[in-house]
DNA sequence: ATGGTTGTTGAACAA
């Protein structure tokens, strides 16, 4: 059982790749954000055709997330329980025994700006959900674009990040409270070495000179941890002409 | 140098 997370700023842009990619990793669930479409312009019959079952929630311009797998995902929640937003950023099915979460958490812009104070609030909002989801169902996978680099092993310059958004300390904290709920960063489960990215700026060649950042994660909850066999991070698809800034990151387990 | 690139929408905003 493959399962994967990938940003890909814009759907419409990105399908192309997204249909390769598919062809090529053979993932049997994707978590998908930022497809920056309204639910009624996903292409869910493209996917179908290619062998996946897919619900979306998307909005107009920005955020959208979607979730595709081998048979149709069920029980799909689009809203945090008692958490009022009209950003369409979470999207909770569950797929054979599996519970999914797909997240796209809020970028925060800047530390100390409304939209990190959003950032904070939103990630308590969701750890309070999750400690639901997980009593209610122990195998669950929790999975997106955090846009939080869990420590410096994670950031390819930690002094010029230092406290800055994405790095810093009150959002790794918002991210320890989510993992201290029982969820574990399958990619750390297998590899703890610095320097593994998932998302690099556009600007400043920025790929190319590997100065990036993994904020794309993988969580896993321990009734599923022994499961996992591999995780990785598929920089392939950021190397394609007109890519998405991030990289599909997924683990195999099973 | 508060820069730079991309996407959506149509000059500004978000990332």
């Amino acid at each position: 059982m493959k399962i994967a997370s990938w940003n890909v700023n814009s759907l419409k842009v990105r399908m192309p790749h997204l249909e390769e990619w598919l062809a090529l990793a053979k993932p049997d669930i994707v978590a998908l954000q930022e497809i920056k479409m309204e639910t009624k312009a996903f292409p869910a019959e493209a996917l179908r055709a290619l062998g996946y079952e897919a619900v979306a929630s998307g909005q107009k311009t920005y955020n959208g997330v979607a979730l595709l797998a081998r048979t149709a995902p069920t029980d799909t929640v689009v809203d945090i329980p008692g958490f009022a937003d009209e950003q369409r950023r979470v999207l909770a099915a569950t797929v054979g025994d599996l519970r999914i979460v797909d997240l796209y958490v809020v970028n925060g812009q800047e530390v100390g700006s409304d939209k990190y104070r959003y950032k904070l609030d939103w990630l308590a909002a969701v750890a309070d959900w999750l400690r639901d989801e997980i009593a209610k169902h122990p195998k669950l996978v929790v999975l997106g674009d955090f846009n939080i680099a869990p420590d410096d092993r994670d950031v390819h310059d930690p002094e010029a990040w230092h406290e800055q958004v994405l790095c810093s300390t009150p959002e790794r904290a918002a991210l320890k409270r989510m993992l201290d709920l029982g969820l574990h960063d399958s990619f750390r489960l297998k590899d703890d070495t610095p320097g593994q990215f998932s998302w690099w700026d556009y600007r400043q060649a920025a790929f190319r000179r590997n100065l990036g950042l993994r904020i794309d994660l993988v969580l896993v909850s321990e009734a599923l941890r022994a499961s996992v066999q591999s995780a990785g991070i598929d920089r392939v698809p950021r190397t394609w002409e007109r890519p998405s800034d991030h990289a599909p990151v997924w683990v195999e387990s099973g």
